[in-house]
DNA sequence: AAACTATATCGTAATATTGCAATATATAAA
DNA sequence: TTTATATATTGCAATATTACGATATAGTTT
């Protein structure tokens, strides 16, 4: 016990929980926002955004590129992490149909 | 060590990362699906759907409710849980967002 | 009241996550 | 080649999550 079972589930409900979970911390939500700022993806200094110590960014950033919502590539001497949109857009998909869907029925019972 | 610097981030990016945090487990997701195929929310019977104990789903239950994701009201003997609308509002537009602006921005440099 | 049904809570074991100091790696600049 | 800079990995302690048996709670039915 203690591991998730994820042999029970979807290949798709395990997939947007990968993807949920990824964002299920604030520092990985800041990663996120910040890529979003800057604009261009030849970044550096994301650790110097973040109050955290730099091996704690480093693993954050491993896990949102494990999940698919960031691609990292060398650049140089830094590396240069960018929101991976196909991931995002699977997200904003998911949500989209639940909302909408939701919508629809009005089932105004609680 | 070991727990989440939460002060650290901003409320937005707090609340974000506990929703999507709820949905980081494949059981939250199924309840989610399963909640909204069966388009009423008088509902008992999650337990038999997942391929969990009855005490797990129950604790997966509540960690929906207190992020927020679900409602839960007394019906008698059973208990009526369906989706809070506005956390997936909530979810939806932030992921839209973020699609949008990638959208407008094409920076391919990934 | 007693039996039944549905859900919650407790206690606990197994596993995962979070955070960081120390260290490694790899490119750039001097 | 040495030094500086940026990022990754290792190792470990603190904490959180996952799962479930046992048990509690609360309403329903008989």
């Amino acid at each position: 016990m203690g591991a998730t079972k994820t042999e029970h589930f979807t290949d798709y409900q395990n997939h947007i929980a990968t993807l949920s979970k990824a964002l299920g911390h604030p520092a990985r939500v800041a990663i996120i926002e910040y890529l979003m700022k800057v604009d261009t993806c030849i970044c550096g200094d994301i650790v110097n955004e973040l109050p955290l110590a730099q091996p704690t960014v480093s693993q954050h950033l491993k896990e949102l590129k494990n999940a698919g919502l960031i691609k990292g590539n060398i650049e140089g001497n830094a590396i240069c992490y960018c929101i991976d949109e196909k991931s995002m857009t699977k997200l904003r998909d998911y949500f989209a149909n639940i909302s909408d869907s939701l919508e629809k029925k009005k089932s105004n019972c609680c």
